[in-house]
DNA sequence: GTTGACTTTGACCAACCAGTCAACTATAGT
DNA sequence: ACTATAGTTGACTGGTTGGTCAAAGTCAAC
Protein backbone atom coordinates (compact mmCIF):
# COMPACT_ATOMS: atom_id res chain seq x y z
CA UNK A 1 0.00 0.00 0.00
CA UNK A 2 1.33 3.40 -1.19
CA UNK A 3 5.09 3.66 -1.58
CA UNK A 4 7.47 2.73 0.62
CA UNK A 5 11.07 4.45 1.56
CA UNK A 6 14.04 4.26 4.31
CA UNK A 7 13.29 7.85 5.15
CA UNK A 8 12.30 7.08 8.69
CA UNK A 9 15.25 4.86 9.52
CA UNK A 10 17.75 7.88 8.29
CA UNK A 11 16.03 10.01 10.24
CA UNK A 12 16.55 7.75 13.13
CA UNK A 13 20.24 7.50 12.43
CA UNK A 14 20.88 10.69 12.08
CA UNK A 15 19.15 11.64 15.31
CA UNK A 16 21.25 9.01 17.19
CA UNK A 17 24.27 10.37 16.07
CA UNK A 18 23.69 13.82 16.28
CA UNK A 19 22.07 13.46 19.89
CA UNK A 20 25.58 11.22 20.94
CA UNK A 21 27.99 13.48 19.64
CA UNK A 22 26.66 16.93 20.93
CA UNK A 23 23.23 16.73 23.16
CA UNK A 24 19.31 16.83 22.73
CA UNK A 25 18.26 20.66 22.94
CA UNK A 26 21.47 21.49 20.51
CA UNK A 27 20.27 19.27 18.24
CA UNK A 28 17.24 20.83 15.84
CA UNK A 29 14.46 18.82 14.51
CA UNK A 30 16.24 20.65 11.09
CA UNK A 31 19.35 19.65 11.21
CA UNK A 32 18.59 16.15 11.76
CA UNK A 33 16.36 16.57 8.71
CA UNK A 34 19.37 17.72 6.60
CA UNK A 35 21.75 15.07 7.85
CA UNK A 36 18.87 12.53 7.07
CA UNK A 37 18.22 14.25 4.01
CA UNK A 38 14.18 14.65 4.72
CA UNK A 39 12.14 17.52 4.22
CA UNK A 40 10.90 18.94 7.64
CA UNK A 41 7.68 17.71 6.40
CA UNK A 42 8.49 14.12 6.29
CA UNK A 43 9.79 14.48 9.68
CA UNK A 44 6.44 15.01 11.19
CA UNK A 45 4.89 12.62 9.01
CA UNK A 46 6.65 9.57 10.83
CA UNK A 47 7.36 11.47 14.30
CA UNK A 48 4.48 13.32 15.91
CA UNK A 49 7.12 15.29 18.20
CA UNK A 50 10.67 15.76 18.59
CA UNK A 51 10.38 13.18 21.80
CA UNK A 52 8.84 10.69 19.85
CA UNK A 53 11.90 10.41 17.65
CA UNK A 54 14.34 10.71 20.68
CA UNK A 55 12.02 7.36 21.71
CA UNK A 56 12.66 5.90 18.74
CA UNK A 57 16.01 6.61 18.65
CA UNK A 58 16.62 5.38 21.86
CA UNK A 59 14.78 2.14 21.10
CA UNK A 60 16.84 1.52 17.95
CA UNK A 61 20.69 1.64 19.69
CA UNK A 62 19.06 -0.62 22.89
CA UNK A 63 18.16 -3.24 20.26
CA UNK A 64 21.58 -2.59 18.70
CA UNK A 65 23.22 -2.97 21.93
CA UNK A 66 21.81 -6.62 22.53
CA UNK A 67 22.20 -7.77 18.43
CA UNK A 68 25.87 -6.85 18.20
CA UNK A 69 26.94 -4.07 20.30
CA UNK A 70 28.80 -4.08 23.70
CA UNK A 71 26.22 -6.09 25.42
CA UNK A 72 25.88 -8.71 22.80
CA UNK A 73 29.91 -8.81 22.56
CA UNK A 74 30.64 -8.68 26.14
CA UNK A 75 28.06 -11.12 27.85
CA UNK A 76 28.40 -14.37 25.29
CA UNK A 77 29.15 -17.02 27.70
CA UNK A 78 32.07 -18.41 25.65
CA UNK A 79 34.15 -17.04 28.79
CA UNK A 80 33.91 -17.00 32.69
CA UNK A 81 31.34 -14.58 34.03
CA UNK A 82 34.24 -12.33 35.81
CA UNK A 83 35.77 -12.51 32.42
CA UNK A 84 32.58 -11.24 30.69
CA UNK A 85 32.44 -8.37 32.46
CA UNK A 86 35.83 -7.59 32.13
CA UNK A 87 35.30 -8.00 28.54
CA UNK A 88 32.41 -5.41 28.63
CA UNK A 89 34.42 -2.42 30.56
CA UNK A 90 37.33 -2.80 28.12
CA UNK A 91 35.02 -3.17 25.09
CA UNK A 92 33.17 0.26 25.96
CA UNK A 93 37.02 1.49 26.79
CA UNK A 94 37.67 0.65 23.23
CA UNK A 95 34.04 2.36 21.92
CA UNK A 96 35.20 5.24 23.41
CA UNK A 97 38.80 5.22 22.16
CA UNK A 98 37.19 4.78 19.22
CA UNK A 99 35.29 7.90 18.92
CA UNK A 100 37.35 9.89 20.01
CA UNK A 101 39.45 9.12 17.11
CA UNK A 102 37.28 9.52 14.52
CA UNK A 103 35.25 12.68 15.79
CA UNK A 104 37.64 14.31 17.72
CA UNK A 105 36.35 13.89 21.32
CA UNK A 106 35.03 11.35 23.42
CA UNK A 107 31.16 11.24 23.26
CA UNK A 108 30.42 9.54 25.81
CA UNK A 109 27.44 7.10 26.50
CA UNK A 110 23.83 7.38 24.03
CA UNK A 111 22.14 6.77 26.91
CA UNK A 112 24.09 8.27 30.20
CA UNK A 113 24.08 11.48 28.22
CA UNK A 114 20.63 11.40 27.21
CA UNK A 115 19.59 10.49 31.04
CA UNK A 116 21.73 13.53 32.28
CA UNK A 117 19.96 15.64 30.32
CA UNK A 118 16.57 14.92 29.89
CA UNK A 119 15.35 12.54 32.50
CA UNK A 120 14.89 15.49 34.94
CA UNK A 121 12.62 17.52 32.37
CA UNK A 122 10.38 14.29 30.60
CA UNK A 123 9.03 11.33 32.46
CA UNK A 124 8.50 9.25 29.35
CA UNK A 125 12.02 9.59 28.61
CA UNK A 126 13.11 8.96 31.86
CA UNK A 127 11.30 5.27 32.28
CA UNK A 128 12.57 4.24 29.10
CA UNK A 129 16.00 5.00 30.13
CA UNK A 130 15.09 3.76 33.72
CA UNK A 131 13.89 0.50 31.86
CA UNK A 132 17.43 0.20 29.88
CA UNK A 133 19.58 0.30 32.81
CA UNK A 134 17.16 -2.17 34.69
CA UNK A 135 17.86 -4.29 31.72
CA UNK A 136 21.26 -3.84 31.49
CA UNK A 137 21.73 -4.47 35.27
CA UNK A 138 19.99 -7.65 35.11
CA UNK A 139 22.47 -8.65 32.71
CA UNK A 140 25.50 -8.45 34.86
CA UNK A 141 22.95 -9.53 37.81
CA UNK A 142 22.94 -12.36 36.48
CA UNK A 143 26.57 -12.77 35.53
CA UNK A 144 27.47 -11.98 39.32
CA UNK A 145 25.07 -15.26 40.13
CA UNK A 146 26.89 -17.45 37.72
CA UNK A 147 30.05 -16.13 39.22
CA UNK A 148 29.29 -16.82 42.47
CA UNK A 149 27.65 -20.30 41.59
CA UNK A 150 31.20 -21.51 39.68
CA UNK A 151 32.79 -20.32 43.16
CA UNK A 152 34.63 -16.93 41.33
CA UNK A 153 33.10 -15.21 43.59
CA UNK A 154 31.97 -15.09 47.55
CA UNK A 155 28.36 -14.81 48.07
CA UNK A 156 27.26 -10.63 47.83
CA UNK A 157 24.26 -8.67 47.28
CA UNK A 158 24.56 -9.58 43.56
CA UNK A 159 21.38 -6.80 42.87
CA UNK A 160 23.34 -3.93 44.59
CA UNK A 161 26.35 -5.41 43.03
CA UNK A 162 25.25 -5.14 39.89
CA UNK A 163 23.78 -1.77 40.40
CA UNK A 164 26.75 -0.63 41.53
CA UNK A 165 29.08 -1.96 38.50
CA UNK A 166 26.86 -0.25 36.01
CA UNK A 167 26.98 3.10 37.81
CA UNK A 168 30.82 2.72 37.80
CA UNK A 169 30.32 1.94 33.90
CA UNK A 170 28.54 5.09 33.25
CA UNK A 171 30.64 7.16 35.81
CA UNK A 172 33.97 6.15 33.72
CA UNK A 173 32.40 7.03 30.53
CA UNK A 174 31.29 10.59 32.01
CA UNK A 175 34.42 11.27 33.48
CA UNK A 176 36.02 10.62 29.99
CA UNK A 177 34.21 12.36 28.45
CA UNK A 178 35.04 15.47 30.62
CA UNK A 179 38.44 14.66 30.74
CA UNK A 180 37.88 14.38 26.92
CA UNK A 181 40.46 11.22 27.27
CA UNK A 182 39.92 8.02 26.70
CA UNK A 183 42.63 6.30 27.49
CA UNK A 184 42.00 7.42 31.62
CA UNK A 185 39.11 5.37 31.25
CA UNK A 186 40.86 2.76 30.41
CA UNK A 187 42.97 3.15 33.46
CA UNK A 188 39.80 3.48 36.20
CA UNK A 189 38.15 0.71 34.29
CA UNK A 190 41.09 -1.91 35.02
CA UNK A 191 41.32 0.01 39.07
CA UNK A 192 37.40 -1.19 39.36
CA UNK A 193 37.99 -4.46 37.60
CA UNK A 194 40.72 -5.20 40.13
CA UNK A 195 38.81 -4.43 42.75
CA UNK A 196 36.02 -6.70 41.25
CA UNK A 197 38.39 -9.97 41.14
CA UNK A 198 39.59 -8.69 44.71
CA UNK A 199 36.37 -8.97 46.27
CA UNK A 200 36.00 -12.81 45.00
CA UNK B 1 32.04 54.90 42.53
CA UNK B 2 28.62 53.98 41.64
CA UNK B 3 25.71 52.44 42.93
CA UNK B 4 26.16 48.83 44.23
CA UNK B 5 23.88 45.78 44.20
CA UNK B 6 23.59 41.92 44.84
CA UNK B 7 21.86 41.31 41.49
CA UNK B 8 25.06 39.97 40.16
CA UNK B 9 24.93 36.80 43.11
CA UNK B 10 21.33 36.88 42.72
CA UNK B 11 21.83 35.51 39.04
CA UNK B 12 24.09 33.48 39.99
CA UNK B 13 22.44 31.50 42.53
CA UNK B 14 19.20 31.75 40.80
CA UNK B 15 20.75 30.11 37.06
CA UNK B 16 22.67 27.45 39.61
CA UNK B 17 19.68 26.14 41.18
CA UNK B 18 17.69 26.71 37.82
CA UNK B 19 20.34 24.44 35.56
CA UNK B 20 20.33 21.99 38.64
CA UNK B 21 16.69 21.06 38.85
CA UNK B 22 16.71 20.82 34.47
CA UNK B 23 19.06 21.52 32.21
CA UNK B 24 21.36 24.14 30.78
CA UNK B 25 19.96 24.57 27.47
CA UNK B 26 16.40 23.98 28.53
CA UNK B 27 16.99 27.27 31.11
CA UNK B 28 17.02 30.69 29.67
CA UNK B 29 18.59 33.85 30.04
CA UNK B 30 15.06 34.85 30.28
CA UNK B 31 14.15 32.81 32.97
CA UNK B 32 16.92 33.11 35.03
CA UNK B 33 16.36 37.27 34.83
CA UNK B 34 12.56 36.77 36.18
CA UNK B 35 14.11 34.28 39.09
CA UNK B 36 16.53 36.72 39.92
CA UNK B 37 13.88 39.52 39.72
CA UNK B 38 16.04 41.15 37.30
CA UNK B 39 15.73 42.44 33.33
CA UNK B 40 17.48 41.01 30.63
CA UNK B 41 19.54 44.13 30.11
CA UNK B 42 20.72 43.98 33.80
CA UNK B 43 21.92 40.48 33.31
CA UNK B 44 23.93 41.64 30.15
CA UNK B 45 25.54 44.12 32.21
CA UNK B 46 26.84 41.49 34.49
CA UNK B 47 27.80 38.89 32.14
CA UNK B 48 28.64 38.88 28.43
CA UNK B 49 27.27 35.95 27.23
CA UNK B 50 24.86 33.28 28.94
CA UNK B 51 28.19 30.37 28.57
CA UNK B 52 29.99 33.22 31.16
CA UNK B 53 27.20 33.05 33.60
CA UNK B 54 27.77 29.78 33.26
CA UNK B 55 31.44 29.45 33.89
CA UNK B 56 30.59 31.87 37.51
CA UNK B 57 27.66 29.60 38.85
CA UNK B 58 30.58 26.67 38.45
CA UNK B 59 33.24 28.69 40.31
CA UNK B 60 30.26 29.65 42.41
CA UNK B 61 29.29 25.96 43.43
CA UNK B 62 32.59 24.80 43.37
CA UNK B 63 33.83 27.49 45.74
CA UNK B 64 30.69 26.01 47.91
CA UNK B 65 31.47 22.78 48.28
CA UNK B 66 35.03 23.40 49.31
CA UNK B 67 34.05 26.08 52.13
CA UNK B 68 30.81 24.08 53.63
CA UNK B 69 29.74 21.79 51.21
CA UNK B 70 30.24 18.09 51.07
CA UNK B 71 34.07 18.41 50.31
CA UNK B 72 34.07 20.52 53.49
CA UNK B 73 32.08 18.02 55.65
CA UNK B 74 33.18 14.87 54.34
CA UNK B 75 36.99 15.48 54.17
CA UNK B 76 37.57 16.59 57.76
CA UNK B 77 40.55 15.04 59.47
CA UNK B 78 38.48 13.97 62.42
CA UNK B 79 38.06 10.55 61.34
CA UNK B 80 40.51 8.22 60.01
CA UNK B 81 41.15 8.08 56.09
CA UNK B 82 38.71 5.73 54.64
CA UNK B 83 36.42 6.65 57.20
CA UNK B 84 35.96 10.08 55.20
CA UNK B 85 35.74 8.82 51.68
CA UNK B 86 32.60 6.46 53.09
CA UNK B 87 31.52 10.09 54.79
CA UNK B 88 31.46 11.71 51.36
CA UNK B 89 29.53 9.24 49.82
CA UNK B 90 27.05 9.04 52.62
CA UNK B 91 26.78 13.20 52.54
CA UNK B 92 26.40 12.75 48.54
CA UNK B 93 23.36 10.17 49.21
CA UNK B 94 21.83 12.38 51.97
CA UNK B 95 21.74 15.49 49.75
CA UNK B 96 19.96 13.89 46.74
CA UNK B 97 17.46 12.52 48.90
CA UNK B 98 16.86 15.69 50.81
CA UNK B 99 16.45 17.45 47.14
CA UNK B 100 14.22 14.26 46.10
CA UNK B 101 12.06 15.17 49.03
CA UNK B 102 12.17 19.15 47.94
CA UNK B 103 11.73 19.53 44.20
CA UNK B 104 10.24 15.52 44.03
CA UNK B 105 13.18 14.54 41.65
CA UNK B 106 16.84 13.53 42.34
CA UNK B 107 18.76 16.55 40.41
CA UNK B 108 21.68 15.14 39.92
CA UNK B 109 25.41 16.77 40.44
CA UNK B 110 25.43 20.38 39.59
CA UNK B 111 29.24 19.45 37.75
CA UNK B 112 27.89 16.18 36.29
CA UNK B 113 24.75 17.45 34.71
CA UNK B 114 26.98 19.95 33.19
CA UNK B 115 29.88 18.04 32.29
CA UNK B 116 27.50 15.68 30.08
CA UNK B 117 25.44 18.32 28.68
CA UNK B 118 27.75 20.62 27.51
CA UNK B 119 31.59 19.35 27.73
CA UNK B 120 30.86 17.86 23.98
CA UNK B 121 29.88 21.63 23.02
CA UNK B 122 32.06 23.85 24.57
CA UNK B 123 35.50 23.50 25.12
CA UNK B 124 35.91 26.41 27.56
CA UNK B 125 33.48 25.05 30.07
CA UNK B 126 35.01 21.28 29.50
CA UNK B 127 37.88 22.53 30.74
CA UNK B 128 37.25 24.36 33.76
CA UNK B 129 35.00 20.88 34.88
CA UNK B 130 37.95 19.23 33.86
CA UNK B 131 39.66 21.25 36.60
CA UNK B 132 37.01 20.90 39.02
CA UNK B 133 36.71 16.49 38.67
CA UNK B 134 40.75 16.86 38.84
CA UNK B 135 40.90 18.81 41.87
CA UNK B 136 38.52 16.38 43.75
CA UNK B 137 40.09 13.29 42.60
CA UNK B 138 43.34 15.07 44.05
CA UNK B 139 41.65 15.27 47.19
CA UNK B 140 40.54 11.64 47.23
CA UNK B 141 44.28 10.48 46.36
CA UNK B 142 45.75 12.33 49.01
CA UNK B 143 43.26 10.56 51.84
CA UNK B 144 43.99 7.09 50.10
CA UNK B 145 47.39 8.22 50.10
CA UNK B 146 47.02 8.82 54.11
CA UNK B 147 45.17 5.73 54.24
CA UNK B 148 48.44 3.50 52.58
CA UNK B 149 50.56 5.01 54.74
CA UNK B 150 48.20 4.43 58.49
CA UNK B 151 47.75 0.76 57.16
CA UNK B 152 44.04 0.89 55.96
CA UNK B 153 44.92 0.11 52.04
CA UNK B 154 47.17 -1.95 50.64
CA UNK B 155 49.58 -0.30 48.07
CA UNK B 156 47.70 0.54 45.14
CA UNK B 157 47.87 2.52 42.34
CA UNK B 158 46.47 5.63 43.96
CA UNK B 159 45.96 7.91 41.52
CA UNK B 160 43.56 5.64 39.14
CA UNK B 161 41.98 4.51 42.31
CA UNK B 162 41.41 8.03 43.46
CA UNK B 163 39.88 8.53 39.72
CA UNK B 164 37.68 5.56 39.77
CA UNK B 165 36.05 6.82 43.00
CA UNK B 166 35.17 9.54 41.54
CA UNK B 167 33.93 7.92 38.42
CA UNK B 168 31.82 5.91 41.00
CA UNK B 169 30.06 9.23 42.69
CA UNK B 170 29.31 10.31 39.58
CA UNK B 171 28.19 6.79 38.22
CA UNK B 172 25.82 6.49 41.60
CA UNK B 173 24.56 9.99 41.50
CA UNK B 174 23.53 9.51 37.58
CA UNK B 175 21.98 6.51 38.16
CA UNK B 176 19.69 7.98 41.14
CA UNK B 177 18.53 10.91 38.68
CA UNK B 178 17.74 8.19 36.12
CA UNK B 179 15.94 5.99 38.51
CA UNK B 180 14.46 8.85 40.20
CA UNK B 181 15.33 7.16 43.54
CA UNK B 182 17.84 8.55 45.89
CA UNK B 183 17.78 5.14 48.01
CA UNK B 184 18.89 2.87 45.50
CA UNK B 185 21.78 5.35 45.71
CA UNK B 186 22.56 4.89 48.94
CA UNK B 187 22.55 0.97 48.18
CA UNK B 188 25.06 1.38 45.65
CA UNK B 189 27.27 3.53 47.69
CA UNK B 190 27.20 0.98 50.46
CA UNK B 191 28.20 -1.70 48.01
CA UNK B 192 31.06 0.41 46.48
CA UNK B 193 32.15 1.04 49.63
CA UNK B 194 32.09 -2.37 50.62
CA UNK B 195 34.91 -3.00 47.47
CA UNK B 196 37.12 -0.43 48.82
CA UNK B 197 37.32 -2.07 52.37
CA UNK B 198 37.24 -5.61 50.84
CA UNK B 199 40.68 -4.57 49.16
CA UNK B 200 42.23 -2.72 51.92
C1' DG C 1 26.36 69.83 44.66
C1' DT C 2 28.58 68.22 40.97
C1' DT C 3 30.95 64.57 38.84
C1' DG C 4 31.53 60.04 37.12
C1' DA C 5 31.30 55.16 37.82
C1' DC C 6 27.95 51.70 38.26
C1' DT C 7 23.20 49.87 37.75
C1' DT C 8 18.63 49.56 35.80
C1' DT C 9 15.28 49.68 32.31
C1' DG C 10 12.41 48.35 28.33
C1' DA C 11 12.23 48.29 23.73
C1' DC C 12 14.33 45.95 20.10
C1' DC C 13 16.56 42.34 16.78
C1' DA C 14 17.62 38.52 13.78
C1' DA C 15 17.89 33.77 14.13
C1' DC C 16 16.01 29.78 15.42
C1' DC C 17 12.72 26.63 17.58
C1' DA C 18 9.10 22.79 17.29
C1' DG C 19 5.30 21.99 14.95
C1' DT C 20 1.32 22.54 11.01
C1' DC C 21 -0.82 21.93 6.71
C1' DA C 22 -2.73 21.42 2.16
C1' DA C 23 -1.32 20.09 -2.06
C1' DC C 24 1.32 16.90 -4.66
C1' DT C 25 3.52 12.43 -6.07
C1' DA C 26 4.73 7.75 -6.34
C1' DT C 27 3.55 3.13 -5.82
C1' DA C 28 1.55 -1.56 -4.21
C1' DG C 29 -2.50 -4.26 -4.39
C1' DT C 30 -6.68 -4.82 -6.78
C1' DA D 1 -5.69 0.96 -15.38
C1' DC D 2 -7.58 2.36 -11.23
C1' DT D 3 -7.38 3.63 -6.53
C1' DA D 4 -6.35 3.68 -1.85
C1' DT D 5 -2.43 4.39 0.75
C1' DA D 6 1.89 6.05 2.07
C1' DG D 7 5.57 9.40 1.32
C1' DT D 8 7.08 14.08 -0.10
C1' DT D 9 7.23 18.95 -0.44
C1' DG D 10 7.71 23.86 0.81
C1' DA D 11 5.62 27.52 2.63
C1' DC D 12 3.92 28.89 6.98
C1' DT D 13 3.06 29.91 12.19
C1' DG D 14 3.60 31.64 16.85
C1' DG D 15 6.69 31.59 20.25
C1' DT D 16 11.37 31.70 22.12
C1' DT D 17 16.20 32.15 21.91
C1' DG D 18 20.60 34.74 23.09
C1' DG D 19 22.01 39.12 22.64
C1' DT D 20 22.03 44.66 21.83
C1' DC D 21 21.39 49.37 22.91
C1' DA D 22 20.49 54.13 24.18
C1' DA D 23 18.72 56.36 27.78
C1' DA D 24 17.59 57.01 32.51
C1' DG D 25 18.48 56.36 37.33
C1' DT D 26 21.22 56.07 41.58
C1' DC D 27 24.75 56.49 44.67
C1' DA D 28 29.85 57.18 46.56
C1' DA D 29 33.54 60.18 46.49
C1' DC D 30 35.33 64.64 45.91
Amino acid sequence: MGRNSDAKQRIIDSAAELFHSRSYANVGVQEICEKANVKKGSFYHFFPSKRDLTLAVIDHIWLYYNREGPVAKAFGKDVPPLKRIERFFLGSCEFQAQLQKEKGKVCGCHFGNLASEISSQDEVIRKKLDEIFSAQADVIENTLVEAVAVGDLREIDTKAAANAILAFMQGIILMAKTRNDARLMRKMAKAGIDMIYQSG
